[in-house]
Formats: structure tokens, sequence, C-alpha cells
RNA sequence: GCCGAUGUAGCUCAGAGGUAGAGCACUUCCAUGGUAAGGAAGGGGUCAAGGGUUCAAAUCCCUUCAUUGGCUCCA
């Protein structure tokens, strides 16, 4: 006999070799049928997998991130095993789950895949999950895989047989397709009840670009058909938030050919928006000690060369410009580090002077590679809301702090209520990848990890995402759909003081090496603008919406009433503009509405009469008569409120 | 940068070798209106750019640019 701890603590004996799914069983039907796969000890395995000794037992169901990963790893071989039949003789990379859904690479040789033929695939699909076949593990020898594929031509399975180990191999079988893998899979195929092919794509063979490209397939799967339409359904609502199709519509931004891919242009409401936040996060910055400062959008060569980036970007970024002077040579610069070091250097500093704040909205240009731009969220030119703090080594955790604050605030300003942290490490096994020395890089870890701790933040830590010049703290906010993108940072830095060879005088009299903290709440007012409107689908917060009233006058004779109106909500600080097209009153509440504009004001004789505006709140229909004054105070308290 | 797709009026799109179309938007006129589209008329296009094939190219071919789904990348 064996003993079982359930996660509620209870044990169960049950006899050597028993499955989870046989304790499942035990426990009720209903949890048998739901059971996707089993976390036994700290491993996942297939539910039908033998027990062999004492363990502590999870079952996975749907609910469980394992055991989604185990439905839709299946859910890749079973699209392997559609494809194989639709198209014999082809041949099979990888095939995954991902975060939503799987793919497999396949190298279909001559022929190409398009997204017409994808219906086929999923029917086909449905039609083996619908012969109910087992997925059977079974362990084999290398040499028996390694026959297996070379017979079958799948070179690269043979490919990636050579890395394994003799005896940790195994085979996946479910009706007449056999994969290597190492599992976890679902018991049988019949749990998958919908399927949908998303998306065909190439990928390089093992990521590596000198490899074949593949082509990649991406499907989703689910246990029940319900849950594929609300998928679709949650695909459909991010369509329409695209910041790209709205960002057009309500004009705040624009893009020009001529003017160069990647380059945004601010347009009027727009950059409404932009100076707004950045009018907000100007103030709380002055609150705290920052010091605004303006530096060039270009400097010397030499300027990047000292900050180790020219190093590892010059290539691949913006080329030099050259002057008539021979020899001279400038780059547009792609952050403001370098200047900043600069402004800090200008003169000797005392440790009296420290912490040193100083911000910028500064303007940046990186090459960004031609397949990488989209939309405002990723751009070759754009503004960071940039600060560096130089200090002494005691203050790095109350600068770290203050600035996680003002982190925190700046996201809940906007409506950002759920965010988590991630703390970028480097990965130590690619030390060619940065520079500085190891001390000041665990130095520089050791503080954002005790800073962060401090705070009582969670935080995951995740080697390999660093900068270059040092670890990074960064924000991820979750949207109104549930999405995850990652906003602002907060990077300590030891190695560009000590690039720029900055220094300050100790109460000791001797020279001292400051630490610099780089933070930028929002990240870039590009990213950051185009995040807000997909998470708010346009509808903007009041505090920051370029328009947020429209006065609609029913006839002509109304224009000059709204245009005194139209004065005494400008004269208390509100923003918007009268309608006084030769339109029938419906169609211009249609207009208005569609421009996402939060307050109609509509009026016509009797709110002329009596002083009034008939307030229509966009989406909400009619909300009564108000007059001027008691609107004006009604817009500041919803203001006030966010 | 790589693989695939796309580029026709301000917007959404039709047209697939024989000289450019619709709806919305825009302009003008009529209608002076009460909570999501009043009516009529009109203007608007080197069919992304360049080259080629052809008697003839928006349409077929090549190159470039841009957009886009992925891959890789993101100081």
């Amino acid at each position: 006999m064996i003993k079982i701890t359930l996660p509620d603590g209870s044990v169960r004996e049950y006899a050597e070799g028993t499955s989870s799914m046989d304790i499942a069983r035990s426990i009720s039907e209903g949890l048998a049928r739901n059971v996707l796969a089993a976390k036994v000890n700290s491993e996942i395995w297939d539910a039908s997998r033998p027990i062999t000794s004492d363990a502590t037992l999870q079952l996975l169901t749907w609910n469980d991130d394992g055991g989604k990963y185990a439905f839709w790893h299946s859910s890749a071989h079973l699209m392997a095993e559609a494809l194989e039949s639709l198209y014999p003789g082809i041949k099979f990379g990888i095939g995954p789950p991902v975060e939503t859904g799987f793919y497999y690479d396949v190298d279909l040789a001559d022929r190409s895949l398009s997204p017409d033929e994808l219906p086929a695939i999923e029917a086909k699909m449905l039609e083996l999950a619908r012969q109910k076949n087992d997925f059977r593990r079974r362990n084999v020898s290398k040499a028996e895989a390694i026959a297996f594929f070379s017979e079958k031509g799948d070179e690269y399975k043979v490919e990636l047989l050579q890395d394994l180990a003799d005896g940790d191999i195994t085979f996946y079988q479910q009706g007449q397709f056999t994969d290597l893998c190492k599992g976890p899979h679902i018991p049988n195929t019949e749990k998958i009840k919908a399927v949908k092919l998303t998306n065909i794509a190439g990928a390089y063979w093992r990521g590596d670009e000198t490899r074949k490209q593949l082509t990649r397939i991406y499907g989703v799967t689910f246990p029940q058909q319900k849950e594929l339409t609300e998928y679709l359904a949650l695909l459909e609502e991010a369509r329409k938030r695209d910041h790209r199709k709205i960002g057009a519509e309500l004009e705040l931004f624009a893009f020009s050919e001529r003017v160069g891919a990647g380059l945004p242009l601010w347009l009027p409401k727009g950059t409404i928006v932009r100076n707004r936040l950045q009018q907000f996060l100007r103030q709380e910055q002055a609150k705290r000690g920052y010091q605004e400062v303006m530096t060039p959008h270009i400097g010397k060569k030499e300027l990047y060369v000292t900050s180790g980036h020219y190093e590892k970007y010059g290539t691949d970024s913006f080329q030099p410009i050259h002057t008539p002077r021979e020899g001279e040579e400038f780059l547009l610069k792609p952050m403001n580090c370098p200047h900043h070091c600069e402004i800090y250097g200008h003169k000797p500093h005392s440790y009296r002077d420290l912490p040193l704040r100083i911000a910028e909205f500064g303007t940046v240009y990186r090459y960004e590679q031609s397949g990488e731009l989209h939309g405002l969220s990723r751009v070759r030119g754009f503004t960071q809301d940039d600060a560096h703090i130089f200090c002494t080594p005691d203050q790095v955790r109350d600068e770290f702090l203050d600035v996680l604050d003002l982190t925190k605030l700046v996201l809940a300003r906007v409506g950002f209520e759920k965010f988590t942290a991630q703390i970028s490490l480097r990965d130590l096994s690619k030390p060619e990848k940065y520079i500085g020395n190891p001390e000041n890089w665990e130095k520089a870890e050791q503080a954002i990890i005790d800073a962060v701790a401090a705070a009582g933040l969670e935080a995951e830590q995740v080697p390999g995402e660093a900068a270059f010049y040092g670890p990074k703290l960064d924000f991820m906010i979750r949207d109104a759909i549930g999405r995850s993108w990652q906003l602002g940072t907060i990077q300590v830095d030891y190695n560009l003081p000590e690039r720029f060879q900055l220094e300050y005088i100790g109460a000791d009299n001797q020279p001292h090496r400051p630490v610099m903290i780089h933070r930028a709440p929002f990240g870039s007012m590009e990213r950051f603008i185009s995040i807000l409107i997909e998470h708010t689908a346009g509808k903007l917060p009041l505090w920051l919406v370029p328009e947020q009233f429209a006065l609609l006058p029913i006839g002509e004779g109304h224009i000059a009433y709204c245009k005194e109106v139209l004065a005494q909500l400008e004269a208390a600080g509100l923003s918007g503009y009268i309608d006084d097209r030769n339109e029938t009153i419906g169609r211009k509440i249609r207009d208005t509405e569609l421009k996402k504009v939060p307050f109609m004001l509509i009026a016509g004789d009797k709110e002329m009469e009596e002083s009034k505006v008939a307030v229509r709140k966009q989406g909400q229909g009619d909300q009564g008569a108000l007059d001027v004054a008691a609107f004006i105070s009604m817009m500041n308290a919803e203001i006030e409120k966010n």
C-alpha cells in the first residue's frame, strides 16, 4: 500500500500502482470526469500513470494551469495526427502548449498552407477526437526512438533525440499518431470538444534564423463549445479596442509613410492627452524633489562609446550623423542616461547634494527592426518619462521605495488597479551579454530584492530579463479584458557611474562613486497611451479626455446661448466645443456618442429660458437638466473622484 | 531582419487585362429640429512608388516603400 496526501492534508491509502485517475474516481465520478492531469509531488504527470510510492497528489482540471497545459499539449498532438492524415509525409518539429492554446511547427516540404485550409484541419481534429483514443505513454530506448523517426523520415525529431539521454525518452501515442514527448497528456482525446486554429506563421527550426523556416500552426481548444465561443468574443473585443483603430477614429495620432515607419505624429487631441499625463507626473515629481532638465536629441558618438551603448547597439541602430567637419559623428540619442550622467558631472558634488533627482520627458530614437513595429506600442521615436536618481549606496533603498510609491500612485491615477512586479535579473550563463563587474551586479540585484521585500511587494524573479547594464524591476499591469502588459521600470545601476567616473565627496572628504537609479513609471508616453486606450476602449478618464463635453444647440437660435455657456465652462477649466453644424439634434447626439465625448449638453428654448443645459452622458442617455454652475461642480467632483 | 498576407476616395470596402465604383465622411442648397443617421445636388482617385510584359495594366511579373500575423529583438 502507498500513502497519498491530498491538498486538504488528508492521507489515504491505495494499492501500489494506483493511478491519479483511480484515486479521483475513488473520491467522486464527477471529479474523475474533470481530471486532465495530476501533480504528483512536484511533477505534473498523466492522470493514468501508476503511482508507485508515497506521494502528495493534486488533481488538475481545466481550472488549473497544469491541467490546461496538458489539454493544449494533447491538442497539439491531435492536430499533428490530423495534419499527418491530411498531408501525408509532412515532418514535425516541436508542438508545445503556450499561454493560450498551442502550436506545432511542421515542414510541409514544397507545399504551402493557406488559412482557407484550416477549417478542414479543425474538422479532422474533431473527427479524430471523437474516436476517443487514449494517450498512451511508453518508455523507449534512444536507439529504438532514433530508428523509429529515421524510418519515418522526421529528421527534426531525430535531431532532438541526439540531445536526450537514453533512459529518459518516452513516446506518446494516440490513435495513429506517435510522438516523441515527455508529456504529460490528458487521458483521452474525447475531452477535446471545441477546436479553433487561429494562425499560421513562419518560425525557424529551434529559433535559429540560419536554420530552415517551418510553418507554425497556432490553435486553441476547449473542453466545451461555450468556452470557445467566449474566447472568440474576447478576441473580437480586443480587436474593437485596438489602439491603432481607436487612435485614428478619435484623431489622437497618425503615421505617415513619408515621415517614416514607426515615427508617430501626435495630432492635437492626442497631444492634449499626452500633455495632461506629463503635467500630472511633473507635479508629483516636483513634490518629491525631482528637478526637470532638457537635453539635446543628439550627442557625439563618443558619449555612447563611453556608456557602452555604441558597442552593444551601434551597428543595429540609426547610424551616425556626419557633419561638414571630417570625422565628426553624432548619434540620435537612444536613451537619456548618458546626457544625465553629463549633467551630474558638470560640477563636483558633495554627499550633501544627494540624492540628486534629474527628470526629463526625453525623446529617444531606436532603430527597431521593421517587423517589430506596432502602432504606438513599438515605435522608432518615443518619449520616456525618464529620471535618474544619483545617490549614495545608503540611500538606494529609500529612493527605490519612493520610486515604487510614485509608480503605484501613477498606475492608480490612470485606473490600473491590478498590477504585478517582476524582478528582471541577469542570465548567469551568458555573462557576455552584460557590462560591469559581477560584484556590482550582485549589489544591484540584492538592492532591488531587498527594496521589494521592504515594500511588501510580491515579485517574481526572472533571470535573463535584465538590461545589459543592470537589473530591473518591471511592472506588469492587467487590463480591463485580462491581458497583461509591461509598463514602467525601475533599474539600479552601479555601472554607468563607473563608466562616466561620477563622484561625490563624502563626509570623510574622500571621493566616492554614486549609485544611479533609472526609472520611468509610464515607460514611454507612446506605449503607455496605447495601453490606456485599449484598457479603456477609448473612453479615457475624464481628466485626460481632450474633449470633456460637447454643446449641442437644437437650432441656430441657440448657438449664441451655447457660446455663453462654453465661455463659462472654459473659465472653470473644462474643455469642450459647440457642434454648430446645420444638423438635427438626433444626428448631433449620434455623432457625439460615436466620438466618445463623455458629456453632451443640449440647449434649446427650454434650457435657454431657465439658464440650464440638458445633460446627456455618453453611453447612458439623458441625465436631466442642470444649471451651468451645478454642471461645473458635478464635473469637478467626477474629476476629483479619480 | 526573416516567413506569410495586404495596400483602390478622408474611412470601410467592391472591381481580377479593355480607360474607376458603393456606403459613410466632405461641400452647397432646402428643411429649423428635443435625446443615436431629415432631404437633394455636387466635388473628390498619378488604383502605395518605380520598372517590365502587352495593341491595351488597378488587374500579370520584378523591385522598393508601408501596413499587418508570427519568429527573432526590445538599451
